[in-house]
RNA sequence: GGGCGCAUAGCUCAGUUGGUUAGAGCACUUCGUUUACACCGAAGGGGUCCAGGGUUCGAAUCCUUGUGCGCCCACCA
């Protein structure tokens, strides 16, 4: 089915057309794949993307990487499952929704009411849904549709109340005052790190405070003192730890204690600080050492509450005013920083600055010793998972990240108060409470109107979508999750280890005990050309969708891919896609010259018996596809993915293009090596680049090459050596005979030469080639080849294990023989100086083992001196 | 304050346990264009591998100090 293939490559008349090819093949679901019971599992479950969102570089990156892995691992023959999902993001959804309503009916949620307001979110979520799917499936992503899930779908909703119900029945999930972060504005509670924080400047107010002069920033907070803290060494205030004081403030006299702690550093301000354990989380932690009260004078809305006598109601930032100015007239301000410099907390979604409340919200404890556990807590678990290497991170750097966050971790606090997301299964009635999966039946219970973090349910993620809790019978896995989980690997942004990452480990070894994946992969951000953040804001984005119009998808996924490695930053440029794109159409006309080439034998079934290696170049270019097959299958499974394109790139393009091409032209006969390297180089590029490699495939194949098998190396290394049986190195021969002739230093430079390469076994061989050398002239401006004179023109090309020679360019002969005489001297110096290693006799009894490595080192060295004289020689 | 990373050609970056003359793409210069490909071919220029010190026969690579940049965590009362 030869089909006649346009000049150009031109994507976009291919790539949907493809798409929905593999997609209706069924295969993107591992069901279908027609395996052997004993193939292996491989699973990656993708990063639910924001449902709201369009897709960006960072996805695109995330995509190219994930899709490269688990193409490859399809051809390989392995169970591949690569899930599809979206995430429901509740804060930032809300969001975008409230925004919306905003700007379209000028009402806010409270307006519409909760029931109301949800209905429009949905009925939101019902097209940005769409949009993103569909962006994913332009990139070209093999992703099991058949498996879509969604954060707040009806089996997730499941998930999340039998997760939440067993968390609390176990005492895992309680509800407590504690102090959080509060967003006025947002009337929600934030994570630590929803928190940003700002360098501001602010006025620090040096306060007369009893026997003490305090700064602080935030004089209003001195109502809900409730002590002072000094650094325990401080001589100065020796006097006072202990003692109860009594001090004058705004709303009259007062009484704190005086505590020494070392959370208080003697150098700043005077040494000595206003205790206030409601509104500052410093101050929570010096109560609860010191057990001192807590006194709550800031309400939800950052208002002064009742207690504040004649500043009740108003807001903390004019409350502060006030009290200022009645201190100053009281005499209490001792004097005014008026350029301090603090770093204030704000919240991540609206800037407003965050108010520390202490608040009823619902915890999970990371440090409750848990009988499921082996009597471990789930902090303890989760680190194990890393200090055992359980769950491996690449690059390995963050796994000291994710240890040292753990190790900080405190009860995470779950408990939203926003109305989109996952409601907390408890209901309340009189002071009942009630924890299930469903309302209770009689009358009267009222639920929680909190929602869940959106972590809790993306924690829940690997196991969540592959059908936990009903594959979750007595404590054993069944269907897909005793299938595909643990999964094999989690493939996401650095930034998002803490958030992300440490969640789903400890919600999958509290749910089935096993981690959610073998292996953390870490990619960087995609940052513009000038090493930007690319935002909307900054309008320095590059939209991988209007790229891929232009170049294609498989251009924009390969330039993702190359030039970058695990955990470091890119920088993206049109540019780079562009030279992908050129990249991508030379392989399109290597594929179109191969197939007219060999039109004859494309209907045939190319067995590797079949192939024969007639000359030096047939051997050359097949020995390099075999290196090429191992190394690009090696490079994958370290994860040099940017190095396994570089080879293949190098193959293609400077071998077998601007090489072996040129040769067949010249020689008839290479019909079947050709079409055998272009079935191979098409699988070996498919992961990187499926649409092309696909259309080229399906020129001259029937089946689709997604679900080809991989290419296998035995055979081809069997037929390799058999030609080398006769070809022992010509480059250990040139040495051996430049050294011989100068030893005997009677042979003059010219006949050296000629002397090597003519008094060697493969004479036949060469001279065969020499014709092809010959008719290669056409490319070169003169060839002359093997004449007396100053100069020979033409060139190597030699391969460590064989006897390609061509002659291409000029060298000057005097030259080159000195330089291969030096380069002669500097191995034997190498190999002296192991040697000299070696015959140390305390050297060796130190370091046995050291010994072996060496001897290993030498042939290294040997081999590497070969490659580069062969370099060298090539270069001429 | 604690931690991590980066510094290699004009630009963007590779360089896997130390190994001989440090690579690629883009850009640049010259020449070419007889059909696989101008989204091309050939040839070429361009690097005290941030600086100082150390280990080694040998360092871009390992150790140390410093400088510059980026990120993360904590926190500034």
């Amino acid at each position: 089915m030869n089909k006649e293939l346009d000049k150009v490559y031109k994507p976009l008349e291919n790539e949907d057309k493809i798409y929905n090819k593999w997609e209706k093949s069924g295969f993107f679901n591992p069901d279908n794949l027609n395996l052997p019971e004993s193939a292996k599992n491989y699973t990656i479950i993708l990063p639910p993307p924001n449902i709201t969102a369009k897709l960006h570089l960072g996805h695109a990156a995330m995509l190219a990487i994930e899709d490269l892995l688990v193409r490859y691992k399809r051809l390989k023959g392995f169970r591949t499952l690569w899930l599809p999902g979206t995430d429901h993001a509740a804060i930032a959804t809300q969001n975008v929704v409230e925004k919306r309503i905003w700007q379209e009916q000028g009402k806010n949620r409270h307006d519409l009411g909760r029931e109301k307001f949800l209905e429009e979110v949905w009925s939101f979520l019902g097209i940005t849904q769409a949009t993103i799917l569909q962006q994913i499936k332009k990139m070209g992503a093999s992703l099991d549709w058949s498996r879509l899930a969604f954060t707040l779908d009806e089996k997730r909703q499941k998930a999340v109340r039998v997760m939440f119900k067993n968390m609390y029945d176990e005492g895992v999930i309680y509800r407590g005052e504690r102090l959080v972060n509060w967003c006025p504005r947002c009337h929600s509670t934030l994570a630590d790190d929803e928190v940003e924080y700002k360098e501001e400047k602010a006025k620090l107010y040096w306060l007369k405070y009893g026997p003490f002069v305090l700064a602080t920033t935030r004089p209003e907070t001195k109502l809900g003192d409730t002590a002072v803290a000094v650094h325990p060494g401080d001589e100065r205030y020796k006097q006072y730890v202990g003692k109860e004081l009594e001090i004058e403030g705004v709303l009259g006299k007062f009484k704190v204690k005086v505590v020494a702690d070392y959370a208080v550093d003697k150098d700043f301000g005077s040494g000595a600080i206003k205790v206030t354990p409601a509104h500052s989380f410093v101050d929570d932690e010096i109560a609860r050492r010191h057990n001192l009260a807590s006194k709550k004078i800031i309400n939800e809305d950052g208002k002064m509450m009742s207690n504040c006598g004649k500043y009740a109601g108003l807001s903390s930032r004019e409350a502060r005013a006030a009290i200022v100015s009645d201190m100053e007239e009281m005499g209490l301000i001792d004097h005014v920083d008026e350029n301090y410099v603090h770093n204030s907390a704000h919240c991540y979604r609206c800037g407003t600055v965050i108010e520390p409340l202490p608040s009823k919200q619902w915890f999970i404890s990371v440090d409750k010793k848990l009988d499921r556990l082996g009597g471990k807590s789930l902090k303890e678990k989760a680190m194990e998972a890393a200090q055992d290497k359980i769950i491996e991170f690449i690059p390995s750097r963050f796994e000291k990240r994710y240890l040292d966050w753990m190790k900080n971790l405190h009860d995470w606090c779950i408990s939203r108060q926003i109305w989109f997301g996952h409601q907390i299964p408890v209901w309340y009635k009189d002071n009942e409470i009630y924890c299930g999966l469903e309302k209770p039946k009689d009358e009267g219970w009222k639920q929680d109107p909190d929602t869940l973090d959106t972590w809790f349910s993306s924690g829940m993620w690997t196991f969540s979508t592959l059908g936990w809790p009903d594959n979750f019978v007595n404590g054993e896995k069944v269907g897909d999750l005793a299938k595909f989980h643990p999964t094999q690997l989690l493939e996401t942004g650095y930034e998002i280890i803490t958030l992300w990452v440490s969640r789903m480990i400890m919600m999958s070894y509290f749910a089935i005990n096993e981690p959610p994946f073998e292996q953390v992969y870490l990619h960087g951000m995609v940052l513009d050309k000038k090493g930007k953040k690319m935002s909307k804001s900054k309008g320095n984005g590059i939209d991988p969708l209007e790229m891929a119009e232009t170049f294609g998808a498989d251009a924009v996924r390969l330039s993702l891919l190359m030039g970058s490695t695990p955990g470091n930053d890119t920088r993206f440029s049109e540019e780079k896609i562009e030279a992908k794109r050129n990249f991508i159409n030379k392989l399109w006309n290597i594929s179109r010259f191969i197939l007219d080439y060999s039109k004859d034998e494309l209907e045939k079934n190319i067995e590797i018996q079949n192939l024969e290696i007639k000359t030096s170049a047939d051997k050359w270019i097949l020995s390099s596809l075999l290196d090429l097959i191992n190394k690009t299958e090696e490079n994958l499974e370290n994860n040099n993915f940017s190095l396994a394109a570089e080879e293949l790139n190098d193959f293609t393009w400077n071998k077998l293009a601007d090489w072996y091409l040129e040769v067949a032209k010249i020689e008839k006969g290479k019909e079947k090596i050709l079409i055998f390297i272009l079935r191979n180089i098409l699988k070996l590029w498919h992961p990187f680049i499926p649409f092309v490699t696909e259309v080229v495939w399906g020129s001259f194949n029937d089946n689709l090459l997604m679900v080809e098998t991989w290419p296998e190396v035995n055979e081809l290394k069997e037929l390799v050596k058999k030609f080398n049986d006769n070809n022992f190195s010509i480059i250990q021969n040139i040495i051996i005979a430049i050294r011989n002739a100068r030893s005997e230093n009677k042979v003059e430079p010219a006949k050296k030469l000629e002397a090597v390469i003519f008094g060697h076994d493969n004479k036949e061989c060469i001279a065969k080639n020499i014709d092809v050398i010959k008719s290669l002239k056409t490319s070169i401006s003169s060839l002359t080849v093997y004449e007396e004179g100053d100069k020979i023109e033409g060139s190597i090309m030699a391969t460590s294990q064989g006897v390609e020679i061509f002659l291409i360019g000029a060298f000057d002969r005097d030259q080159e023989l000195q330089r291969l005489h030096k380069e002669e001297e500097n191995l034997d110096k190498l190999i002296k100086i192991q040697e000299r290693k070696l015959n140390n006799d305390e050297f060796v009894k130190k370091a046995p083992e050291t010994v072996v490595a060496l001897e290993r080192d030498k042939l290294e060295i040997y081999k590497t001196e070969q490659a580069r004289i062969k370099k060298a020689i090539n270069k001429l």
